[in-house]
DNA sequence: CTGAAAGTTTGCAGATCCTGAAATTTCTTC
DNA sequence: GAAGAAATTTCAGGATCTGCAAACTTTCAG
């Protein structure tokens, strides 16, 4: 990647981001209109007017162009994380850098939406759904072991901690796609339930 | 299935159950040994002596041979579930039915250290290991709901509760591969931490 | 402007995955 | 045993995905 002092990128770069753009759209809206068995992998380089072989050049698989995963964010909530102050507890932190996350994915409402209606749809996607956090995780994990520290007590802590967060805000962005209003509302509530033990909710 | 008086099964069943039962030991040994791109399904087939096609019968994929999925298992989760008693809270009885579970993993510890050991290796997989909890949730969020009834205070909490616990127990299964000990311990460690609400461990 | 370096796209060959359908074998039941 | 049900096999074929080398585009230095 090419970054001229301005941020900007060379024609290069911006064209490879376009593509892979392109290819992500057209994955979503075909399967969204055909279903993920009625698209084949041609079929969306067709429509980006790409040859078959570069779509494998940007995607593993025909699944991981639906996913909308993206390295960058794993790094930025890593880092956002990190730079949380030391006082603030585990949970408080993970709360606030997600609630962040929640902004930024409203503001890509459609697409998402769409995205969880391919889901919906789809459920053999779930599980690629569930691991994007899944890869996430490790990294995560380590950045709150730096953060208690590493005593017996905290054993398994990490761990546990990110992956419940994580679950919440799953959790969280599945309601969202069924009804309206704002996700990071429902993000706040799940941490809320969650920072609570999880009581039964009282009628 | 036939069934006779004493619960026993018919030799075809039996059968079936065999080659289903040496179709999942062989493709864990053999990507245990050689790694998943290094088996094909021809490979596993061949080790257990039938067809690929057999193993399609089986399996819908090659992954799906590795998980030791049970949908037998998934409605005895939601059995138990739903026979707790009316007052325990819900996070309490998930809580009491995955510790029985647990002692059930603890039981086939080998071939569940392998399958653990193979999902560390080809991280390709969690998102199935992942997934295999997913497709139980739905069904068990229903029987939360129905649990505690249908109010506007409680929307997206059976969902949460559920995708909690089962975390709970995936961190603690994770642990348990990782180290010696009784995953039950683990797993009631964990319940415990989220019922207290994740606080920051004291070292 | 020009040519070389670097990076991207493409076509192609080929292994593997997975499915449907029909033929064959194995098991159950009468 | 013979009929029928169920499982397995064989076969054909479409789709996924990878490696490789050729062709093309962009970048950049001179």
């Amino acid at each position: 990647m090419i970054v001229d002092s301005s941020g900007e990128l060379g024609r290069r770069d911006r064209k490879k981001l376009e593509t892979r753009a392109a290819l992500e759209r057209a994955a979503l809206t075909l399967v969204a209109e055909r279903g993920l068995a009625g698209v084949t992998v041609e079929d969306i380089a067709e429509a980006v007017d790409v040859s078959s072989r570069t779509f494998f050049n940007y995607f593993p698989s025909k699944e991981d162009a639906l996913l909308g995963s993206d390295p960058a964010v794993e790094a930025e909530l890593r880092e956002s994380l990190a730079a949380a102050p030391p006082g603030v507890p585990v949970l408080q932190a993970l709360r606030t850098v997600l609630l962040a996350e929640a902004e930024r994915v409203q503001g890509h409402r459609e697409q998402w939406l769409l995205r969880l209606k391919v889901f919906e749809q789809n459920p053999s996607l779930l599980p690629r759904l569930l691991a994007m956090g899944a890869e996430a995780e490790r990294g995560l994990a380590a950045v709150v072991a730096e953060r208690i520290g590493d005593h017996p007590a905290a054993a398994g802590y990490p761990e546990l901690v990110i992956a419940v967060a994580l679950t919440a805000f799953r959790v969280a962005m599945l309601r969202w796609s069924s009804a309206d209003g704002e996700l990071a509302d429902l993000v706040d509530e799940a941490f809320a339930q969650v920072a609570a033990g999880l009581p039964d909710p009282t009628p």
